[in-house]
DNA sequence: AGTATATTGAAAAATATTATACACAGTTTA
DNA sequence: TAAACTGTGTATAATATTTTTCAATATACT
């Protein structure tokens, strides 16, 4: 009797079905005919469709215990919600010995949403594309970041480094950005970083670089780099958790799933670049061997 | 080329996501962040959950080639009906266009996974000393990374530089850092990041400067670095990727979860630097006004 | 069969929703 | 620096939706 959980509309037409006449019947069966599509529009086309009035729509709202048609269709769109909302995770409680309220699980729960947002508004086509433009070694690739994202330019550029020839990473905050610009030609590639607070100095290297014909892949936040206006790919990523800064999580993620599927499409040639690189790190026993 | 399935709402959206102004994008936002529920209810609503006006989302219904707002509603419906009528498109809710088997889903999944994994290994207790010994800035703190890890090394580094005082990076590849063991004090800290493959001057450092009495709080990976044995606090991240090599997501999301709490812990000195921070940047013009 | 009761829908009233007009603020351009 | 432009919200008009009223019709009961 006493459930928590409120029941759904399906189920309240179900118990009450006896109690339904004849033309409430009717409705019944297009509402459940289509669930939950079907009464997810106006009153009146609910009602043409059942081939009944629309007075009789309301009534039933009523029998069915709501206040009236608009009630029914609110708790209709809730139990949409429930239904189709992302099943990953949101439930699960991670570090199962800490209270919800502790950092450690906000700061999850939020960095976790930040990357369910942000993938939705990735375009798998740009991904691709930004993929296809950085696997083409025929083309320079500058990578450039501000204050904070220089540290994941940094990350991209040493690992590209490994991938291809002809990466540069120009150096963040420093006034040597133009010498830069010198050498880059037409079909080079800037991958630039710019999280809020936007960077004038990037701004302004944008403008410089794409006037030279140089492709502008830009990774931003939510609301946008004004750099944007110059770039021909744009990933626009969520950053927000509880905390005085912004998240840099959903960028390295990206970042690094970007570097996996540059690996992918170069591996002819990354392959003998990285058995290279094992080579020079083994003569110079900067690591111990791992078992 | 001609789509006969006409475009989603989500598609419109990130198509024309360059073309939408700023009270567009929050209302994008917020139709994308619940979708598709969140577009269901009346104008009113939506325009309220995303603080904007009606006349705004009307506006955009129709820069997205809807005839009005009722006609992407309907649309919209439509679109859910053939959603769930068919199973399939159920699985494809994450980057929706994406098929599972696209890197970026693959990806996405590895890093949900590793961060799952990750948190369930990391006691809150240990979390919650590290942040009490990071915060008190009577001792100094030294950050330490290898190869790949030191620029996550770099962003802890950068913000802990803003939250107090007595930071030091110690160099990665470089021969100096015996001078760095050579200023530490007993009661001082250092944050090493050391993910396979170990490296040895990591190794050695870590050995020097817990003789002098360091504290040692190690990030590694699952396996666990050689240097454990001497750090007083150990976090054991999950790494594995669908890549050649390892991620450092949840390394940098463990790094800013700590950044949270060490920044709550000092609040009322880091609000001082941070302020003078701000203005020494609005001195100098480093940033776009940001309103 | 005749009366009482329940069901239904047309029409109108009440209410909510959506679109438009317009003014103001911020930004860009000349 | 002023003028033109763009974007935005408030107020309001236009439109659509929902509810109510009430008469017509169907059904149940004596």
């Amino acid at each position: 009797m006493s459930n928590k959980r409120s029941r759904t509309l399906a189920e309240r037409i179900r118990e009450n079905f006896d109690e339904l006449t004849r033309a409430e019947h009717q409705l019944a069966d297009i509402i459940l005919e289509n669930y939950p599509v079907s009464a997810m529009g106006s009153i009146t086309t609910l009602a043409n469709a059942s081939r009944v009035s629309t007075p009789t729509v309301a009534r039933m709202a009523r029998k069915l215990g709501f206040s009236g048609f608009p009630a029914m269709q609110i708790a209709l769109r809730e139990e949409l919600e429930a239904t189709i909302s992302n099943p990953i995770a949101k439930h699960e409680r991670f570090a199962e010995s800490a209270p919800d309220t502790h950092i450690l699980n906000r700061f999850a729960e939020a960095a976790l949403e930040n990357m369910r947002q942000s993938l939705k508004r990735i375009d798998p086509k740009t991904f691709d594309s930004v993929a296809a433009l950085l696997s083409n070694s025929e083309n320079d690739v500058y990578v450039a970041g501000g204050r904070i994202t220089h540290t994941i330019a940094q990350y991209f550029f040493t690992h590209m480094q490994v991938i291809r020839k002809g990466m540069n990473l120009i150096d963040s905050g420093s006034s040597t950005w133009p010498h830069f610009v010198l050498n880059m030609n037409e079909g080079d590639v800037l991958v630039a970083f710019d999280i809020r607070r936007y960077e004038r100095d990037l701004l302004r290297l944008a403008e410089m670089a794409t006037a030279r014909g140089v492709t502008l892949v830009l990774f931003t936040d939510q609301w946008g780099s004004p750099a944007a206006r110059h770039a021909r790919h744009v990933f626009n990523l969520r950053i927000e958790v509880p905390s005085a800064w912004d998240s840099s999580v959903v960028t390295l993620f990206l970042v690094e799933a970007l570097l996996a599927a540059v690996q992918t499409n170069t591996w002819g040639e990354t392959r003998d670049r990285v058995k290279s690189l094992e080579e020079l790190f083994d003569k110079t026993k900067l690591f111990r061997k791992f078992s």
